[in-house]
DNA sequence: ACCTCCATTAGATAATTATCTAATTAGATT
DNA sequence: AATCTAATTAGATAATTATCTAATGGAGGT
């Protein structure tokens, strides 16, 4: 249920220690533990407990220098998450969109082709939605994809491009920035 | 401090059973406390508990109908606070901006004329915020304003109504939707 | 091999809180 | 006034968790 990935967001972001933590990196860019403990006057112990929880909801990455671990913001996914709660209804309302995976087989080989391209897009947003998730499997989250790149992936499955590309960000799949593309987090999808 | 008031905010919508009634209520509009409680399978009490919370940070209203309370919720305030984490790093930067009593006395007295007029509008950062705060204080929050209402507001204290109307969108002070200004909620102010 | 430096894990404590049942309050209707 | 209905408060319990100190891990440098 993405409902208890939402949940888990606000319930870590929803801590002073956390909070601060947040707005040190954002203002000061990439900073040790140590570092964070001294501004925060807490332990370093105190100090890897919440990075290690903001590292599971996706926010905080890290990268290591000698001995030295520094810890960084990925904004981006923090936008993503923050601004969710405001779409909950559609969630909820998709419901009704919950698919088994056997519908989605079905769904698939009604769509689908011997040679594994898209026959037609699929009118109906339950169905384009399954097709949509099926193309987009074959891309990899966390990567960035400059746009012809996005575009030669979907030409190996349909000719209209665009019209899928735009249904990308429509429904939540990806997001685009300064012509380049990258996939959400699977909880904002639609599916 | 406004931290305190972003914590309150994630720590209360980060509870499964609070984001369900979020949910239900964007979706279904105004609901009773018995129908949230047996859409959730929890007792009244329960949903009392919950309410008082979300009330308390200000997502939620009510209106009373016989011995019925029907709860609604506030999208526009919830959709503003959802989104002020991502601004954690410039609040911050506005330490320094934290002022005393004192100094707002001293700017507003060289701001102000006798008349209660606005001399001029202040360059600096800091004193402009201050004589903003003044001018905002005589509007009521929650109560929706019409742009031509702002304008007469405005130039009780100024001529140039416009510059300060940007000013007061600009610093988060509020909000404008399809030609309709409304105050943000305090937390939200650089001030 | 030893030492140093950071980060993490273990374990303990104290505080917070979601939920229930039972009791009470507050309006509205008879 | 008496009663009905919906909401809230009181009190108890069980679960979660932020923080500390002490111990362990792990990667470099001497």
């Amino acid at each position: 249920m993405q409902l208890d990935r939402l949940v888990n967001f606000h319930k870590t972001v929803g801590d002073k220690t956390r909070l601060r933590i947040i707005g040190l990196l954002k203002e000061g860019g990439a900073l040790h533990g140590q570092a964070i403990a001294g501004k925060l006057g807490l332990t370093p112990p105190t100090i890897s407990h919440h990075i290690t929880k903001l590292k599971e909801i996706d926010i905080v990455y890290q990268r290591r220098d000698k001995n030295t671990i520094y810890y960084s913001l990925n904004e981006k996914k923090l936008a993503l998450l923050a601004e969710a709660i405001t779409r909950l209804g559609d969630e909820d309302m998709n419901a009704e969109l919950q698919v088994t995976e056997e519908e989605k087989h079905n769904v698939l080989n009604n769509f689908i082709d011997s040679n594994g391209r898209l026959k037609s897009i699929p009118a109906q947003l339950k169905k384009r939605l399954i097709v949509l998730e099926h193309i987009i499997k074959g891309l990899e989250s966390g990567k960035t994809y400059p746009e012809p790149e996005i575009n030669e992936h979907i030409k190996k499955y349909h000719e209209d491009f665009a019209t899928i590309r735009r249904e990308f960000i429509m429904h939540h799949f990806m997001t685009r920035d300064k012509g380049y593309y990258e996939l959400n987090p699977k909880e904002l999808w639609l599916i």
